[in-house]
DNA sequence: ACCTGAACACCGTTCAAGT
DNA sequence: ACCTGAACACCGTTCAAGT
């Protein structure tokens, strides 16, 4: 295990734990074991630090993706949509660091995204040959998925979909709706 | 204009200018031309000094959103969620601190919320009246149209939607795809 | 009721120095 | 190449004191 990947853990948990403004380049060191300024001869700065957390998160969630067997392809987006969830949920400062603003253009960061984004179009491509999407620029309508499913976590952590009386809806449960709509509507 | 007006306006200035990072207590006294900690008479601290600039957000949006005449409650959803778009855009900053998950449930934060979206829900009736929405739970047609109007701020505020090549669709795109799906699919 | 100034503990970052 | 310890400027928060 390199110094590198020990401040990258550290950090990691330190986030989870208590929210970004818990994240101290103090206590990362001090939880990996080095001096308080090691993580400088790692990172430029702490922002570099964070972005290495969330290039890693997404490679991770990019790698957990395989599917076995050969499924049609819509059921494959919907199971990919709601694991994606499901982690949001699970590890909300996470979710929010990995999809939230970069002041830095990290080139690992985008070398992430642009990977995982790649691999959802084409099975959105695959799911439009099988009619279970509606025709029209797959990226387009992959983007339409996408964001559904970040909107839903996002309000769903902010409070703002509350199951409090009959109305409330869980963000997989936004999901099924669109996708029930969308092959309704080619 | 009162001290705590001046310090809501310090903060809400700073906040655009450099992100939650650059705001400061100590900054914002100095530009409402008080002491660094005067702040503290009017607020517990500094998240709640922040809440209040959220909850001003909030009701300033839903007051701007008065419509003259009586169009078609669909075409008042769409000007809704493409001025919410808008802000967004134009205010980055703003609408992720608006729209974030808060650890202290400020009572004026929630409220400010909770009537911005009951006059949400009402349009989201009156257009599955004219036939224009889907029927189902309006709260739950509600949270599939807010939670993708979101998304997509989201993801073009961090740069995962960018308009490169033929592909790109910028927010207000997947809100009108969106919109037309619905149309089509009762 | 509202504000000030000093003080405390903490943090990001830099620098000279060590192996 | 990687790490340490001291140092600097800054910040959130508290407290005693002022009007």
């Amino acid at each position: 295990v390199t110094t590198r990947d020990a401040l990258v853990d550290a950090a990691t948990d330190l986030l989870e734990e208590g929210g970004v403004a818990a994240v101290t380049l103090r206590e990362v060191g001090r939880r990996a074991g080095v001096s308080h300024n090691a993580p400088y001869k790692h990172f430029a700065d702490k922002e570099d630090l964070l972005a290495a957390v969330a290039a890693r998160e997404l490679r991770r969630q990019y790698a957990s993706r395989r599917v076995r067997g050969h499924p049609p392809a819509i059921e494959t987006i919907a199971a990919t949509l709601r694991r994606h969830i499901r982690h949001a949920l699970a590890r909300p400062e996470l979710f929010r660091l990995t999809y939230g603003a970069w002041r830095t253009g990290s080139p690992e960061l985008a070398e992430a995204a642009m990977t995982g984004r790649a691999a959802f179009i084409d099975l959105v491509v695959a799911a439009q040959a099988d009619g279970d999407l509606p025709a029209g620029d797959p990226q387009r309508v992959s983007s339409l998925l996408l964001a559904l499913t970040h909107g839903a976590c996002h309000l769903a952590l902010a409070g703002h979909l509350s199951r409090t009386g009959k109305g409330g809806a869980a963000p997989a449960d936004l999901v099924d709706d669109l996708i029930a709509h969308l092959r309704r509507a080619p």
